[in-house]
DNA sequence: GCTGTATTATTCACATATGAACAAACGCCG
DNA sequence: CGGCGTTTGTTCATATGTGAATAATACAGC
């Protein structure tokens, strides 16, 4: 159990490490992924669902995000209590830099983890929810 | 590499879940479990080292547990500016709880974390850092 | 159309983590 | 002894995450 958790942990030490290169870190990454993948402007609560966090936490991201000007809020035509987040193409350049940095990585490890059972992983994982 | 991260957050969170019913979470059982196996006051730098994170974050965790009584700041003798962490009895108690859950958890999920090859983790692990 | 309930995003308080800047105390070296 | 680099803990700014409370809006049912 530790050792997959410590494994993990080095794993996503990497990613961040990779990613901060390009000026994003791993939530940031997720959330402009998704926006990319949409192609369309997300309604924030549906961006929450797809992220698997809470409102509150897509808000002060979606606010870091538009910050670094790689999203905008643009109000929701037919809801006026929704907002959407409208990725720029600044945005869409930095997910592309980022997912590249993130596949580097996914390359680089890809021996070192190879030989960890992925089957048995994803019986574990499914056994876990 | 995925799965890998996605059963270790599911682990973890069943971790967390299980903390908090002795209120405690995986920062504060980490840090009281150093102290209950140095089994004397530790120098906030020290606990820093062994909980392997920054020593501002130290000051915050150990703010809390002392809040929680599970605590206490002392002078050390030899060196004005160290502070030791002394664990209380309450400290201990809880600390002891929390293995307990810990230990229910890792009995829990062991079936379905057994499929894993733990030598391949650990080989993975020692490849990453 | 009005009313009550539900949903949306935000705000706040909190927990956890990092790293930079800081004051106090330590210790070495001249 | 005295001055100067080092170490120690704290504080602050920042990032990420949660959950509760709130205001604005939507909508269902009367």
């Amino acid at each position: 159990m530790w050792s997959l958790m410590h494994a993990a942990h080095a794993v996503e030490s990497q990613i961040e490490e990779a990613l901060a290169q390009v000026e994003l870190s791993g939530a940031k990454l997720a959330a402009l992924t998704q926006l990319v993948e949409a192609d369309e402007p997300v309604t924030l609560g549906e961006l929450a669902a797809k992220c698997a966090c809470v409102r509150s936490n897509i808000t002060q991201l979606v606010d870091r995000l538009e910050a670094d000007k790689l999203v905008r809020r643009v109000d929701d035509a037919a809801d006026r209590r929704s907002l959407r987040a409208a990725i720029t193409p600044l945005g869409r350049e930095r997910q592309a830099a980022g997912a590249k940095k993130v596949d580097e990585v996914r390359r680089k490890l890809g021996k070192a983890l190879s030989a960890i059972d992925h089957a048995a992983l994803k019986r574990a994982l499914s056994d876990l929810d």
